[in-house]
RNA sequence: GCGGGCGUAGCUCAGUGGUAGAGCGUCACGUUGCCAACGUGAAUGUCGUGAGUUCAAAUCUCAUCGCCCGCUCCA
């Protein structure tokens, strides 16, 4: 825990990043010549480069490096039955109350009983329809926050999907959801990766993309929004297998955030207790980032979960419903999955397993994380104020995996044609790696201004290089400087960035 | 949604009823030979938005929007 004093630091360091992104065109408000729109922002020139660096990054590790992962990029909208099958549609809902006396918000679900003492067990999201109808008795139930007894409000429903409509004729269109996840598009397309793709389990699907949740609350700048970015993959394995797969996706993926420069001590895992599983869920371990906001508490970036074969046995059940979804006219409250077929071993999203000969339904490890949330931990993480000759210098220290821009080139000064050589290694250099060319003002101001910016190296052409066909090489972190060859330049510039 | 704090230039902020300001940043020109240099000049504001009180509102009142902190959630 923090002191005060510790806390209040935290949060003038998450301020100070949020104004440098703004200021430095990270990260803006979006829509913010209206007035914003809360919980919507838009990453400007540099976050956009950071962030696809996050992104490909990811792919480059869960993917591109990988012979038993393939990639996949589904639409946003799917088949409304998808959401019944995963369990969104009727559970992805919050029952929520707020006690009269303090008005603190709390989950029915989570209230304890003043006469048992205990919470009901399961902390699942509520079957909206079904539970809203329900009468709540809160007579005997305790306001975590103060300790009153009995005072609430009834029950409020939070739908967590956005709806939305599709067909433009408007006596014609079909309610749609806009995706909680992108985990259900890969379990969607398992028999279309399988049919097409020669793979054989244990292998896994990867993606990335948008999706959106109506949180109750949103929270910390980027961190909790209500239209975000995820990277999952889904880890088809044969049951029996499944605990060493999880073991080695955890390890996976703990070290990606350590290899891109997340200091170790501000990272760790938090195991999910056995009550605090959802009820597929065999195991869940976060992947949690010590953030300068809340309390200063450990905030989650990345959760790794053994699914099991529930979500592929789901969406067998949701197949043999679509009958009933035709009779109903689409109306998902009106019908309800369809019972477990008896050989469901042999189900399109059944897998045969010809070396062991055998059907089985694949168990599912999920490592599932936040691209938004991964981009803000390595901002906040690559942070940095340090006093140079009694100024403050202010850095981003990116791996240069993720630095926006990865070399900038100067002229010394704009004359004696320093800035045509300076131009000449530019347009060179900007085929390979993203390069900023700048020749404006004072050396000193234009090194300072990358640094902001978190570009690893600069190259100064100076009144040296017309004499011996040098450069100068100013690397960010210490500021220290080499003369190197301008036709080692490119050389030398892959090497150090590993690129 | 409820409680607390906040909203003035790109950023940080001053301005408590009487002509909208400072520092930094940005741009131009000159100068400048390696770490936010210097000189001169310039641009930039619906004072979050709307209404009200007033001769006069950034300032007082009300509403509204947005941000931050907490409660809930969780990638």
């Amino acid at each position: 825990m923090y002191n005060r004093k510790e806390i209040m630091a935290k949060l003038a360091k998450l301020d100070d990043i949020v104004s440098l992104c703004r200021r430095r065109g990270f990260i803006f408000q979006s829509s913010e010549i209206y007035g914003g729109l809360a919980s919507c922002y838009d990453y400007g020139p540099l976050g956009a480069e950071l962030k696809r660096n996050v992104r490909n990054a990811w792919w480059k590790h869960v993917v591109q490096m990988r012979d038993d992962v393939v990639g996949l990029d589904c639409s946003i909208l799917m088949h409304p039955m998808v959401w019944k099958a995963s369990g969104h549609a009727d559970k992805f809902a919050d029952l929520v109350t707020v006690c009269k006396k303090c008005n603190t918000r709390t989950r029915v679900d989570h209230l304890q009983d003043s006469r048992e003492g205990t919470a009901e067990e399961h902390t699942e999201h509520v079957d909206i329809e079904t539970e809203a109808a329900r009468p709540h008795d809160l007579a005997g139930k305790v306001c975590p926050a103060c300790g009153t007894v009995g005072q609430f409000t009834p029950p409020m429903a939070f739908k967590l999907m956005f709806e939305t409509q599709m067909g433009a004729n408007v006596d014609d269109t079909m309610t749609l959801y806009l995706r909680p996840e992108t985990a259900q598009g890969i379990f969607a397309n398992f028999r279309n990766v399988l049919d097409s793709t020669r793979v054989k389990v244990p292998f896994g699907i990867a993606q990335i993309g948008k999706s959106f949740r109506n949180e109750v609350t949103t929270k910390a700048f980027i961190f909790r929004t209500r239209e975000f970015e995820q990277a999952e993959l889904e880890f088809f394995c044969k049951p029996g297998t499944d605990e060493q797969w999880y073991e080695h996706w955890k390890q996976q993926r703990f070290d990606w955030y350590l290899n891109l420069g997340i200091k170790k001590e501000n990272l760790r895992f938090r195991d999910h207790d056995p009550d605090e599983l959802a009820h597929y869920a065999k195991a869940c371990v976060d992947v949690e980032y010590k953030f300068p906001f809340g309390s200063g508490d450990w905030q989650e970036l990345e959760g790794i979960a053994n699914r099991t074969d529930y979500d592929l046995r789901q969406h067998q059940r949701g197949i043999r419903t679509m009958n009933d979804w035709y009779e109903s006219k689409g109306d998902l409250t009106k019908i309800s999955l369809k019972a477990e077929s008896e050989d469901y071993l042999k189900g399109p999203l059944a897998y045969f397993d010809e070396e062991a000969r055998e059907r089985y339904v694949p168990y599912v490890i999920e490592p599932s994380a936040g691209v938004d949330r991964s981009t803000l931990a390595f901002l906040v993480d690559a942070y940095d104020e340090e006093e140079v000759k009694g100024e403050q210098r202010n850095l981003l220290r990116f791996s240069p995996a993720l630095a926006p821009v990865k070399a900038a080139v100067f002229p010394l000064v704009k004359k004696d044609g320093m800035p045509d050589i300076a131009m000449n290694i530019y347009n060179d250099l900007k085929k390979q790696f993203t390069t900023f060319y700048d020749e404006k003002g004072a050396v000193g101001r234009r090194y300072r201004r990358q640094d902001e910016a978190g570009t690893p190296y600069c190259i100064t052409v100076d009144g040296q290089t017309k004499k011996d066909n040098t450069v100068t090489v100013r690397e960010r972190d210490s500021m220290e400087q080499a003369r190197v060859n301008i036709d080692q330049v490119k050389t030398f510039l892959r090497e150090k960035l590993d690129l």
